[in-house]
DNA sequence: CAGTGGTCTAGACCACCAG
DNA sequence: TGGTGGTCTAGACCACTGT
């Protein structure tokens, strides 16, 4: 934990605590970095997190504010770290994991251009249905390349991907590429998702990078659409 | 014009023109920042921002190195801005607006949570449909404050409200929230939108932000499941 | 060990804005 | 003119990596 980041925490925790007046400027950097112990660069470094999280703006020649419409209405979480898998997101809840298939083969021209790889190259072919609190929650279909995410089997499958990919294999997450979309559901979502015959089904194509840019994983999600929304943030540069 | 953003723009410039070895790291920060007569903050700085846009990584040790599938594929340019409207987003197509609904009204509560607005405040009540190349596209329901966008009229409607917000009130767009979620028609899609009765939509809900934080528009904006999809990309930082 | 990037400092000057 | 945020510096120490 840096100092900036520590820094970053707690004040995100006394804006939403409405520690401070919610129509005032937040104290000035100098103020701030002197109650923190800080340089004022720090400082400014864990108000520029807030700040790209839409939790603060700056008005140059007037100070800090906080962006109020951002804590009415209980949306502080939003800038969750969406790079963690499902697992992680709902941690607070009994995530389980239902593997319907898990294969390896050769991938098909449209897999291949979205991992970047060539047609002789295997990958894991996994479709696993996460079950949140006994009830059937979001149907995966994951294509992995096996020379980058080596050995996968039921126990990982059963438990958390990203954990293993960035605990065990030591590899770091950088982005994904999602497209979302409406579709009626097929087969496979009566069958799993417990839909009825004209539930819409959300879903997410993803393709996830590593820090060096290769592509590490192609999927699609297949949500119920009464229980998943998707939430994006956009701040201009 | 700061010094880290031509540091950063001359070193766009040679990853993109090759002048780097594709598989080698860059130059050290210290030698770059030499080169460039700035401090290695700053020369770290300008670098961060390529690292942000997905065409550097660095690893602690080793050295900074060019994401080669970022220069091999045209996709510089990946990073687009979102915040321009269905005019602007698809300017070489024909894009019509047909007003189904414009009045004022005093804003209901959740209204006024999501614009930060009183219950007093007057909004725009503007439902359009937009028609793309004579075919129904998205069913547009958006509030706006009158205070803070004052003077729409039918003709601006027919048009981009964006145009006018950004060209005639010289306002700043600085971000947007997004929830995305697929749910059933209802009577005004069956209508317009020339749904069949199990057709999905994507509903994408919206709150546009200004650049001092004060929102200025929350809207729903209900798609075709045929017609659209929703591109998010996240990188971490 | 030497070399890399990551963090942090203390202070400087500038641009912007209100009274 | 005073106070704010924006930029920039020169240097320090740390964490991580391969030799």
């Amino acid at each position: 934990m840096t100092k900036y980041e520590s820094i970053c925490l707690e004040i995100r925790k006394r804006i939403i605590e409405r520690k401070y007046p919610i129509d005032q400027p937040i104290p000035d950097e100098i103020s701030l970095a002197k109650e923190f112990n800080c340089s004022r660069m720090t400082m400014k470094r864990a108000l520029d997190i807030l700040v790209s999280e839409g939790l603060l703006y700056r008005k140059r020649g007037h100070g800090t504010f906080i962006v109020q419409s951002a804590i009415q209405n209980n949306k502080v979480n939003v800038v969750t770290n969406e790079a963690m898998g499902l697992t992680n997101l709902l941690k607070d809840k009994n995530v389980k994991s239902k593997i319907i298939k898990f294969e390896v083969q050769f991938p098909s021209e449209d897999i291949c251009a979205h991992l970047a790889i060539d047609s002789k190259t295997p990958v894991y072919y996994i479709i696993r249905l996460r079950i949140v609190d006994g009830e059937p929650y979001v149907l995966e279909k994951t294509y992995m390349p096996v020379t980058i995410i080596p050995g996968i089997n039921d126990e990982i499958l059963n438990g958390s991907i990203y954990d293993y990919i960035m605990n065990k294999l030591v590899l770091t997450i950088a982005g994904s590429h999602r497209i979302i979309r409406a579709c009626k559901p097929d087969d496979l979502d009566y069958e799993h998702l417990a839909c009825e015959l004209n539930d819409p089904i959300l879903e997410v194509e993803h393709i996830g990078f590593l820090n060096n840019g290769i592509p590490f994983e192609y999927s699609f999600s297949r949500h119920r659409y009464d229980k998943f929304e998707v939430t994006t943030i956009n701040m201009n540069r």
